[in-house]
DNA sequence: GGATTTTTCTATAGGTTAATAGATGGAATT
DNA sequence: AATTCCATCTATTAACCTATAGAAAAATCC
């Protein structure tokens, strides 16, 4: 009698199982070449498949770039998030957002890059939404650092767009990089830490503050 | 008479007049869409004539590609290295450098984007050309930082590699979001130079100490 | 083991694009 | 005025690439 349940047999959980890899390779072939670069046939080679069989995962190339762009991007924003409301000083949250933002690109450096360098390819209607998330990330250091204005941690004459801007664009930069250079990623993200907090300067014998 | 001399007419001179025009265009849209985004037809519209008619002023389209790149990076070096040997402190010569960095990102901007983004899909002999401007100019950098840790300006414990990629990382960005953003890029420049050298911390009261 | 579902394959249509060849019109030269 | 040179045009080729349709094969289920 089941004609109204959900499908009986439990095979819809089995498709395509590969979907993971396909999108993975997809990364790989993007990052090295670019999107337009690219065609789907160098993605099929990665994966020893032929090119039509490609589109029984994706709709279209276009399609397969919004999903590498968006798990390039979602990992960000979440952690992000979670580090800016913690109850800590601006400066250690600022610490631990440059390091977070810094590990994706050695968990998934493909897809990061391709975020980064190629999201502009996408279509008008998946650029915004991926455009979205970008400008909340922003949104959530700037934020920390207005904090830490306020909190009289930083500077008050310190202008939080553009040490935002300067924060992540030497962050993101690492994604092209960090590859040649034998930096760890840990210290990379200690040194970026200090450098914008503490500066290159020499400073006073006298100890830091509290306040 | 004359058959050894140099040609008799000063037509050579008036060669290809609009070549410079050309490269612009092709600049413009290899900005706008990428190298591989962008068709030789796209250029061939910006400038109102037919797609066929560029192959008179280039060979091929990576020729362009090399062309524009070329453009891009060669106005960078040479400020950057006449910076780099006045007579004055390291932190005097960063700044400057950041300063002269960022210039040609108003001046030129579609011919450093591309250099900065495309310059990846060179055939590798120019890429290699390329590459090399690319590491002497951080060079630059790095020398100047390092020598002001050796005189003391800078803290010991600084990396000067790192330093170098997070300066030139952030500034780099800056091609990306300068358009949008309303920041004179002279603000963003000694904004930038007083992130990296005094960081965002507020200092004791103290005086810098002078050496 | 037969039926059903999932995955991959073959074949190909249809559109786009870089680059070449040779012609044309106009300007400069003599 | 005839000739040479420069810039652009027309026409075309050959390669390449995305995407679709339908068949075949492989895996899973009962």
């Amino acid at each position: 009698m089941n004609i109204v349940a959900l499908p009986v047999t439990r095979r819809n959980a089995n498709q395509r199982r590969r979907a993971p890899q396909i999108i993975e390779a997809a990364a790989r072939v993007f990052a090295e070449r670019g999107f337009h670069g690219a065609t789907t046939q160098d993605i099929a080679d990665v994966l020893g498949i032929k090119q039509a069989s490609l589109y029984y995962y994706f709709s279209s190339k276009e399609a397969a770039l919004e999903l590498v762009c968006v798990k390039g991007v979602e990992g960000f924003f979440d952690a992000a998030k979670a580090i800016a409301v913690r109850p800590e000083s601006a400066t250690n949250r600022l610490t631990l957002l440059i390091k977070s933002h810094l590990s994706p690109l050695v968990d998934r450096p493909d897809f990061v890059r391709v975020f980064l360098n190629e999201r502009q390819h996408l279509p008008r209607e998946s650029r915004r939404r991926i455009g979205r998330w970008s400008r909340g990330l922003e949104r959530i250091f700037e934020d920390v650092i207005k904090e830490g204005i306020a909190q009289r941690e930083f500077r008050a004459d310190l202008d939080a767009r553009l040490a935002t801007l300067a924060i992540l664009g030497m962050c993101n930069a690492a994604s092209n990089w960090h590859r040649k250079e034998s930096t760890a990623i840990d210290r990379t993200a200690a040194e970026f830490a200090q450098l914008v907090i503490d500066g290159m300067g020499k400073r006073p014998a006298a100890p830091r503050r509290r306040r």
